[in-house]
Order: structure tokens, then sequence, then C-alpha cells
DNA sequence: TCTGGGGTCCTAGGACCC
DNA sequence: TCTGGGGTCCTAGGACCC
């Protein structure tokens, strides 16, 4: 038997603000970039429960957020307080699993199928890690407990906040069909809007719909969105990812056609990805640099060197080379930004590929 | 309503090699 | 003289996730 958890913490950010402030306990709490008194360019990055009832929500224009709750409390992230207390928390959760994979700051996978003889006693298992996560770390979380990681994960959203849910193999249809689309794991807006032009609004209608038609519009994808609405995931909990890309990219408070300040952020956007690969031991072989214009329309160019290297120099080289391009012909500019990729550990030699 | 910043994975055409 | 097939890498773009 396989028995998958799926552990989302409720409202994680706006959540730990509240632990280190108790008297922000109760009202809403808005996470995210700076609202400027509804001017504020940026969006939402977590919203407490009370702010949600004024329709509030994560990746939200912060602008939106502020018509909705003027009144509101908008903080800054506090990026160092929520790893710290996602590390304890991890831990807490790790020494139950078998395998352990973290899919994010806030959730995690744990295959405990060798933990527990039966599905009842991985529920249980789930009971008490949502009790010892609560005593220790004074947070709540949601967990799903199921036979694949897909459906233990549409469980752990399915009863938020501090919420069980419980799919056993033989209740999957029963649970999944009635469900929309969107509850599907990588069904974004796109998606769904594609799938309801073919009348497919429910998990059950996906599970119905032809797997050929679904591959021919979707590709690969689509042959998996079909067997996940029946129930079929059999992918593992994976303890270890590579990092494959490094980047920055950067928002201007206004949009820019000022070439040589553009230029001078490129160049620190180059400093802290350099940074990052070199107190990683990476060195890369892919450069790619992004523009993003005035109405968000979105252009990358790459180049990929004949050697990898870790060099701060050819990375800036590279990478004005990259964007001038781009920069030409006065087109007001959002956004920059640069990443790095085909990465290998430098201590390896070069023709590792 | 007007869209952050960190990523991953997929697609599709073209180059190039055997 | 009128054009195979498989594989891999590169580049650009897009969807999605937290």
């Amino acid at each position: 038997m396989r028995a998958i958890l799926h552990v989302d913490l409720d409202a994680f950010f706006p959540a730990v603000e509240v632990r280190e402030h108790p008297e922000l306990k109760g009202k809403p709490l808005i996470v995210g970039a700076d609202p400027k008194g509804g001017k504020g360019r940026g969006v939402v990055s977590s919203a407490s429960y009370e702010a949600r009832k004024y329709g509030i929500r994560s990746a939200m224009p912060i602008s939106r957020a502020w018509k909705l709750c003027p009144k509101g409390i908008y903080l800054r992230p506090h990026f160092d307080l929520y790893i710290k207390a996602s590390n304890s928390i991890m831990n807490i959760l790790k020494i139950h699993a078998d395998k352990f994979e973290q899919g994010g700051i806030d959730e995690a996978y744990l295959d405990v199928s060798s933990q527990v003889e039966d599905f009842d006693q991985a529920v249980q298992l789930a009971r008490n890690l949502m009790q010892e996560v609560l005593d220790k770390e004074n947070l709540t979380c949601s967990i799903g407990v199921a036979p694949s990681k897909m459906l233990a994960k549409i469980g752990s959203d399915y009863r938020k906040p501090y919420g069980l849910t419980a799919v056993k193999e033989e209740d999957v249809k029963e649970f999944l069909f009635p469900l929309k689309i969107r509850k599907m794991p990588g069904v974004g807006p796109k998606t769904e809007g594609r799938l309801k032009e073919l009348k497919i609004e429910t998990i059950g209608d996906l599970a119905c719909a032809s797997p050929q038609m679904l591959t021919r519009l979707f590709g690969v994808w689509g042959a998996r969105l079909h067997e996940f609405a029946n129930g079929f995931d059999h992918s593992e909990v994976i303890e270890e990812y590579e990092t494959k890309s490094v980047g920055r990219d950067t928002t201007f408070e206004r949009d820019v056609d000022d070439a040589e300040l553009m230029q001078r952020i490129l160049d620190g956007l180059a400093e802290e990805v350099h940074e990052d690969v070199i107190a990683n031991g990476f060195k890369f072989k892919t450069i790619t640099v992004k523009v993003r214009y005035q109405h968000f329309d979105t252009h990358t160019r790459a180049k990929s060197l004949s050697f990898p290297t870790n060099d701060l120099a050819i990375l800036k080289n590279s990478a004005l080379r990259l964007i001038s391009p781009l920069l030409r012909g006065n087109r007001k500019v959002r956004l920059i930004g640069i990443r790095v990729s085909n990465l290998i550990l430098s201590n390896q030699q070069s023709d590792t590929r």
C-alpha cells in the first residue's frame, strides 16, 4: 500500500507575522508589495483568512487588493523569518517519512508507506503531525492523505485551514470527479479556458474525454491530464532536486527608457547571480537575458558559451551584448532580468556538457 | 484588475552529425 | 538532382507553481 501525505501550511506568511506580533491576530493581513495608497506596483504574496473574506488572493495586483480592503494591514515580506519557521517545520515532518520532498517554502510531500500498516494509520499519523506542528511551532497546517502525490495535494487544499482530508483508493473517483478542473495541479487559467471551450468543466468530464484528443491539443501534458483525472499518478516522492538555473530580475517602479540606468541595473543583477553561482560551486554555459516592455510583452535572448565558466566579466559582457538589441528603439521597459543555466559543479572537469 | 520574483517543464524549428 | 531518419543541442516563447 502506498500512503502519501501532502502537508500545506495555512496562510503561511501572515501566520508567521501573527506569531511574531500577536496583536495582529484576527485582522485582515496582506503580505506583499507596498500598496502606496492604491498606486503600488506588485502583487499580493499571501493574505490572511480575514483578508480573503474581502476577496483578496495570492498573486492579485496589490492595487486591486487596496481597493477591496483599504483598511487592511499591508506588510512587506520578511523572508528570513519565513525560511527559519519553514526549516523548523520541515525538520519535524522529515522524521516521520520514508521519503521527503519539499515542494516550496510552505509545503512538502511525505511518503510514509513503510511507517504504517494500513491507511487508517496513515490518517492517524497525519493527525498527529498537525498537532505536533501546532504544539511546537504554533502554526497550523492542512494535510491530504492519499495513494498518490496528486491526490494528496488536492486533499490538503480541500478543507483549509487546519483541515485533514483522506482519500482511500476505493473512493478516488467519487472524490475527484465532482471537482472543478482548476483544482488539478498544473491546470492554470489558460488550460482552464481551453478545456471549458470543450465543455470540460469538472475532473469527471476530463476523465471521460478522449485521451487522443487531449494529446492532440495539449501534447504529453494532455495524456497525463487524462491519467490524473482517472486517478492514475505513479510519480514518486523525490528526495533531491538539482538546481537547473539561477537568475534575478527586477521590475522598475516606473517604466524606463534610460539605457545607461538599465545597464547599471543589469550589472547589479549579474553580480547577484554570480554570487549565488559561486556560493553553490556552479559553472554555467548558457546566459539568458529578459526584457519586459511597457505593456507586458516579454522577450528573451540566450547564448551558450563553448565552455562552462563562473567568470563575472564574461557574464556581464555576454548579458550586455544580448540585451543591447532589445533596448534599441526607445520602447519603455518594465522589467529586465538575467539567468544562467546549463549548470555543472565547478569541481568537475569541463567537458561534462 | 493590470499583472513580483524565484523557479520548472514543454514545444517547435533549425543546425548539425552520423 | 530534387532530398531519409534518428539524435542532440540551441534558441525563443509560454504555461504553471509557490
